[in-house]
DNA sequence: TATTGTTATACTCTATAACTATA
DNA sequence: TATAGTTATAGAGTATAACAATA
């Protein structure tokens, strides 16, 4: 067991809900990150991807390797980890490895055509706007979008 | 592999971003659930739970119990998992079972006092409002609110 | 010395299928 | 017959530690 946080056992009623404008907010988002995380193994499982193969394929671009050291960093695992997760998309002929020319420690990871196609069909599948949004008024979608977009460049 | 979607070939350019103002709300919104993804991953850590494990520790309430066939629901995963899951959490001392008095076949998970302590914790860690949305102003942050509660009341 | 990727190990998650006990 | 939970099995993800190659 990890460090217990002494503030969460004296604080009542966290389950109780939020209470100001933008804990509320944040609540209504990660009702909709929940309803992501669904769609996002749905889509990978249509592609016989596991969840961080079809997450590392997701990241890769055209002519450009990534280095599977950033891959472990962008996936948030320990780089022993890649190692096995490239061998099967590598063995499925979505991935190559080709080692750097600058650095020969390090090896970059190149998406295949067939890896860019499934690529790019997993990322039509995740930018598909949820129903709820779609539903919102032309004015209010953009009133969103540039709420959103102050919202993290203020965090950036 | 799965089946290949077709559109997915044809279609140029999925990747230089989306057009509409929707869109591009969606993708800044995906921005945020892939930080929070990583944040779920460090305060399960914390605790030592796996993620399966901590998710299913955050469904529970106090003194109601949670059949286990509805923790798979919850989990996206076959209810085969979930003996595991529970049998763990158990084993920790998080939660206990008990046969449901109307249906002897279900078995009703229950948060222990230390479980609940667990999942207080958990649920503070990610009921923190992320920074640039704590730094927008109050009255985009109401503004914020209300959308998000337009939009999900519409898809309901 | 530090970093990159690999291997070995142990544990957990995951789906499938077969089983039981209950309904 | 159908459903809830368990068990067995196989495959994959995960962290840790030790290692070789390279910087």
């Amino acid at each position: 067991m990890g460090p217990m946080n002494p503030a969460a056992a004296t604080t009542p009623d966290l389950s109780t809900g939020p209470s100001s404008p933008v804990q509320e907010a944040w609540a209504l988002l990660r009702n909709l990150l929940f309803i992501e995380r669904r769609r996002f193994l749905s889509a990978a499982a249509e592609y016989d991807l596991h969840p961080a193969q079809a997450g590392a394929l997701m990241q890769l671009e055209r002519d450009e390797g990534l280095p599977m050291h950033e891959i472990a960093s962008l996936l948030a695992c320990d780089s022993s980890n890649v190692t096995g997760i490239v061998d099967r998309l590598e063995a499925r002929g979505l991935v190559t490895r080709r080692v750097s020319e600058r650095d020969r420690r390090v090896k970059q990871i190149v998406p295949t055509e067939l890896g860019l196609e499934v690529r790019d069909a997993l990322r039509a599948r995740m930018a598909q706007v949820p129903e709820g949004l779609g539903l919102l008024s032309a004015g209010d979608q953009r009133l969103l979008r540039d709420l959103l977009a102050r919202a993290l460049a203020a965090s950036a």
